[in-house]
DNA sequence: TTAACGATTGAATGATTGTTCAATTATTGA
DNA sequence: TCAATAATTGAACAATCATTCAATCGTTAA
């Protein structure tokens, strides 16, 4: 009978509400922990932010570089890489003018090596 | 004299320029690759959606289901459900009046999981 | 001390996106 | 067939977001 329930779901017969609701007290992560999860792999959401973390995989580079690289102006990449680093995905120094990004850790490597391998199937 | 080159980056000493492009090129994948890699990031980018993939990680569950747990209209359920659809993250089957969804494939998880090790630090 | 350069900032703009609402489709039980 | 349930759809709305533009800050070389 309660095997029954469970195949059946929600919608028909009301009992096993509780049978799906314990499995998600039970092992979904809290709402804070869940936003902070969405708000990383929304830094992954965009091509800009990407193709900057993609550079920086490679070696750090200054702010004048990435607008270079990108064509884009420095004003538009400054804009991404200060939501990177809120975001502690990239690390920066002054040198003289220029101020250096690099990744700030590499968590952020593994993950988007994750994410090609499901694109390029 | 190369070796400066590199040091300094693109702003000051405009030859290093192909440095780095030689590096871009090579190693910097499609736009068309980087694009789709975004949209698929974009996906977990949002909590409901990230919910949604959650309760699917434990079983596959109708839209109604969804709806009921996440305490959501299961209008805005439906449509996360074929985002995430159009994505390739999830699968439905009909059966009866419902349709249930469940993952496509693993590496929805993996990535999840990646993302999860470092949000939890 | 200036002038020039690299970087940052904040406001403004246009585009994208998540949810709601109302209407519609698909399926089943009466 | 008809009513009820589950799901989907499209338009509309508000919120969010990426980029642009103009102004400013910090550093260096002259």
């Amino acid at each position: 009978m309660e095997e029954k329930i469970i195949e059946n779901g929600i919608c028909e017969e009301k009992e096993i509400h509780f049978e799906l609701l314990k499995i998600i007290n039970e092992k979904m992560p809290s709402d804070e922990k869940l936003f902070d999860l969405s708000e990383l792999f929304k830094m992954f959401g965009d091509p800009t932010r990407m193709k900057i973390l993609f550079v920086l995989f490679e070696s750090e580079a200054c702010t004048c570089d990435l607008a270079e690289v990108l064509r884009m102006t420095s004003s538009a990449v400054s804009h991404q890489l200060k939501t990177l680093q809120r975001a502690k995905l990239v690390k920066s120094r002054r040198d003289g003018r220029a101020v250096y990004y690099s990744l700030a850790d590499d968590h952020v490597r593994t993950i988007i090596s994750q994410g090609m391998e499901h694109v390029e199937e």
